[in-house]
DNA sequence: TTTAGCACTAATGTGTCGCGAGTGCTAACT
DNA sequence: AGTTAGCACTCGCGACACATTAGTGCTAAA
């Protein structure tokens, strides 16, 4: 393991580097280091010091005689075995409880209320996502008769979240052979997962809507594409403009490409999503391995209930971002957040008071959370 | 008017320095557009011509020994009375036809993809909106019954939009209940705005629910929110990277700024709703009235739908916008839009054949959109 | 009315210079 | 052996002077 050989001084030596880059965002040097408290050596020693970390990697040099600047490696270091604990202020504190706490509304409110929090407290640019889920599956569909030719398709989804969708026939059915169908739904689909709905499936459905058997297959496949379409993962950044901030000393054409990749969403989403366990993230620079986030880094916790991923809030922001105070933000708004979703009285409180349809039950053990639209 | 006083020859010169300055982003001197066709005097004369147009304000000069540069009231006449009509080619044409036309999904999809398309096919910074709508009422409302204390409350709006919502009860109730509060919103709520949700109709409700008032007040509150909620607009830019492009010989400061005001949303929609009628709108810097878009041009046009505007799409870009490029383009795009969304088969094509609720027919006499989720 | 010519202006680019912050190295010191 | 003082060296950076250039306005002739 690294790091493991660094002396005492070298590590403070190396703390107080990263600090003091991170707070001024220039090349620190000797002098500047010497009249730190807690260092009690003189500047030549200092040198020394950081002549050696930077052999070993830790630091680096923009050019000669200017001061160090933390390599990836020295960051990553800080991070993992060098950060000190940020205390939130009062106000900061106030400003979650008081905006979060009005949220008790859909998932995707709180998410992003977070991310926007996230952001306004750090200064840096906040995300949200709602992740890719794998196999929701519908408990129950409803449908709304709009007229002979249209109806919209409700679902319930396992997860609590209401997904509808907009059906037109080509041909007019009237009310009852639609309510057969929506019937027909709940019994044979409800409870199954978008990727096994599988042509036996389809083939029961059609056996028992008879002569309507037609209109079977599009309107699976609209449930298939509104599931999946449901499952697809969302992101939504706030604060962008403060990527400027910050990588204003960066080409432009660079921070362009960056808000392309952002605009995108797959990679961010990809990163997020490769993320395991329910702690903290933190890739710096290339650790990401997106190209184009080699100078940014990123931070990020899930929002877990129940062993759920029911999203993910973090922080994007530049290598020399203040990550003590970062990490701390995110934990504490993960923390909040899932104490408000924690309050909600669970959906699904168990097995036993179930849902009217009971081909459901077994996918509705976990899911208790709330959104919809 | 203004313009009418301007020679043929100061238009051809006026016209010849928007194209050129547009082209090429410098200031165009006396010399360059001397050589070009089409001008048959001498740079002298020239010059004496454009010191006259800038003495009537069209254009301006960085400083002394400088070119000339349009002003906001130079491109404001260009874009009246100078416009020449761009031939979008082939390939621009192909492109909007081939993504375009493979979505028949949400007009929400259907916006963003034009905004997508508008944006590269024009290289600045596209925007879809979803209008704030007056007046949007439910036209029939559905229960999903989870559990004792909690359930979803469906919306059929009037524009055949379908909103739903978590309601949770700080009490239990039984299924029934929750139908009969069902039926009664229904009898009562269905086919109101929800500016018009009063004292009157919430008592009714409550006479109406006997034992289980209380829990009335929390559900309108609920209705109404999500009216406005889903009543609010929507703004979605892509692009946003080609910001960068162009405004970076702005300060990095008021690109952050715009940037900032672009997240806001409100003033762009404000811009948007405030524009009358179904033509192309065109602000040219201040025309906006938005301070930080001074230097900014935003062209949009509405999606119109008998009557009805369905949303908008348009372009955000500098001063110096390819005026002509940009207005066919979102003419096109609209174009295709109201093509395909016309090609719908009107969800509620007459009075007559109407959603259950015969409350809510005087409301739907023109809703014909689709949308949904 | 147009044009050629000329003096003038301001931005832009280039080269030189000195300053200052910071380093590495060596030699003396504990 | 580790620490420190001292010193020579290296860059980056801002300042200044200077030439260049693209463009102007004005005047006087066509």
């Amino acid at each position: 393991m690294y790091g493991k050989d660094l002396s005492e001084r070298k590590k403070l030596i190396l703390k107080a580097v990263v600090e003091s880059h991170i707070e001024l965002g220039e090349p620190v040097g000797s002098k500047s280091l010497q009249q730190l408290p807690g260092i009690k050596c003189s500047s030549a020693t200092i040198r020394n010091e950081m002549a050696e970390l930077e052999e070993m990697g830790y630091l680096e040099q923009p050019h000669t005689s200017a001061g160090r600047v933390p390599s990836q490696l020295g960051y990553r270091f800080y991070v993992d075995q060098l950060l000190e604990h940020y205390a939130m202020t009062t106000g900061e504190i106030n400003q979650i409880n008081s905006i979060l706490k009005s949220k008790t509304a859909e998932l995707d409110q709180i998410l992003l209320a977070a991310s926007k929090l996230a952001s306004s407290i750090t200064n840096y640019t906040g995300l949200a996502v709602k992740p890719k889920r794998s196999s929701v599956s519908v408990s129950r569909f409803e449908v709304a008769y709009i007229d002979e030719s249209n109806f919209v398709l409700i679902m319930v989804t396992s997860l609590g979240n209401v997904v509808s969708k907009h059906v037109r026939l080509s041909e007019p059915r009237p009310r009852q052979r639609i309510e057969l169908l929506c019937e027909a739904l709940n019994k044979l689909v409800a409870g199954i997962a978008a990727e096994s709905i599988n042509l036996p499936v389809i083939m029961n459905l059609e056996a028992v809507m008879e002569s309507d058997a037609p209109i079977v297959a599009p309107i699976v496949k609209t449930i298939y594409s509104a599931l999946t379409e449901y499952d697809g993962g969302e992101l939504q950044l706030s604060g962008i403009n403060r990527l400027l901030q910050y990588s204003d000393y960066e080409s432009p054409e660079h921070l362009s490409e960056l808000l392309g990749t952002l605009e995108q969403k797959d990679e961010i989403l990809r990163l997020v999503s490769e993320s395991t366990g329910e702690d903290v993230s933190v890739l710096i620079g290339t650790e990401s391995s997106v190209q184009v986030m080699n100078n940014s880094a990123l931070v990020f916790k899930p929002i877990v209930k129940d062993g759920k991923t029911l999203g993910v809030i973090g922080v994007l922001g530049p290598l020399r971002m203040d990550y003590a105070k970062v990490l701390e933000t995110i934990e504490h708004l993960c923390g909040s957040v899932e104490e408000i979703i924690g309050g909600y009285s669970p959906i699904f409180p168990s097995p036993a008071a179930l849902p009217p349809s009971d081909k459901a039950a077994n996918d509705l053990r976990k899911g208790k959370n709330d959104t919809d639209e």
